[in-house]
DNA sequence: GTGCTGCATTGACCCAAGTCAACGTGAATG
DNA sequence: CATTCACGTTGACTTGGGTCAATGCAGCAC
């Protein structure tokens, strides 16, 4: 039996079957709900390094991320980047209140996203409350990320960002002790989402290495080798 | 006609009648819930230098602030403080999602608040899911606001730092040009919501000053003098 | 008035992180 | 295989903003 749905635009999708449900917007849904839900979702890929949306934009279509890895930022007029989150599977991109994109999104892994047109949502959402709550509580959450993060960037030294950053990461993609951690972003990825300079980030992981914290096998992976002293070093 | 209620505690709340209902959460009730929002709202008073919540406790309460302004603020084991936010009234303080507060919240200058009990603020939104709705929209905002500041910490200079927030803070209060502007918060506030310290915001608020981009009658105000080249001072 | 006390300002000096530059290194290309 | 190219690392030097210390100044107590 095959439970996928063809959605307005002639894609299939099947959120009945999806990875990420339970822990996306989608997870609490009854089923009817999922297939209107289905309805208006269409799949949407993106090649690592290619944009999904661009601040400023005008914000018709909201993504739920289901694999990869997404970066979203915000540029000043002469190139200044600030990099404020890098988004997993299960996140949400670009519900924007207001009626333009508040930041950009790019791919830095090749990505799958869900699309919903932004108005059907919505609409979505005056039928079920659950959805709006669901929406309510991933704010709530990425609030207080936001907030961790203005801390570590107007307080924390260049070590304690550093330490902070593997820590999160390790934490949000549930890698065990002494498993190696992927890291798919680069250190120039690093270096805006910490605030800091390429140079110094990778200064930092090279100290940090020297003194048996962390293990870089290649540059695209770390594992914790010495938890206790990173979380020393992260400064809470 | 007296239309003041009074709600389970004591406190007598007339939320028909409130300055900020059309800008809070209670803006768009219908009169109904309205009185049911009266019912489980009470009010509490914090003197400046007092605290309203502290980081870590448990998140019994949500409140709107009435008047005033209140500072929110985390810190980390040794005394650094980065300030998160100053709310002014209408912004909704403490709806934390997890079951304590994420953040410590503290007067700057008196304040009055509007108190409701999580539990029945969360009760009332399932029957109206108007005011989910503009607690979802408020969120929004706030993520936006989180994600500029992210930009101004990680990415901007002391003086962009500096003129950035002379123009939000501006802006919020809807202040004209040259209207003295009240800076209720001191200089170590203002550092601490920058990233900076005492000395450098003195230094570059001196500076502004000689260069004919502001005025400092008094400690605490401020008149925007030349608003053209303070934005151009701001980075973007 | 005098003396506190708590900000705020200013100056002199320092250092963590930025800048600039050289050099590896590994993957992709012809 | 050599060549290129993009990224990462490392070193030498600079600098913006921090630190430390002195001074100013308004409000308050007595």
């Amino acid at each position: 039996m095959d439970r996928q749905q063809t959605n307005c635009c002639g894609a299939r999708v099947d959120c009945a079957h999806c990875d990420i449900r339970p822990i996306a917007i989608c997870g609490a849904l009854q089923p009817m709900a999922l297939g209107k839900l289905a309805a208006i979702a269409g799949t949407r890929r993106v090649d690592a390094g290619a944009q999904l949306i661009q601040e400023g934009e005008p914000a018709e279509d909201v993504f739920t991320l289901t694999e990869g890895m997404l970066k979203i930022y915000k540029l000043m007029p002469d190139g200044r980047r600030q990099i404020t989150g890098f988004l997993i599977p299960g996140d949400l991109v670009g519900l924007a209140y207001g009626d333009s994109y508040i930041y950009s999104a790019e791919a830095v892994t090749d990505i799958v996203a869900c699309r919903f047109r932004r108005g059907s949502l919505l609409a979505l959402m005056a039928d079920y409350p659950e959805l709006e709550h669901r929406l309510l509580s991933r704010a709530g959450n990425e609030l207080a990320a936001a907030q961790a993060q203005m801390l570590l960037l107007g307080r924390k030294t260049a070590r304690e960002r550093v330490a902070t950053f593997l820590l999160g990461l390790a934490e949000r993609r549930g890698i065990d002790r002494g498993e190696p951690m992927p890291l798919p972003m680069n250190r120039s990825d690093i270096a805006d989402f910490l605030g800091l300079t390429i140079e110094t980030v990778s200064r930092t992981l090279t100290l940090m290495r020297k003194a048996g914290l962390i293990n870089l096998p290649d540059k695209h992976s770390v594992t914790i080798t010495d938890m206790a002293h990173l979380q020393a070093a992260s400064g809470d």
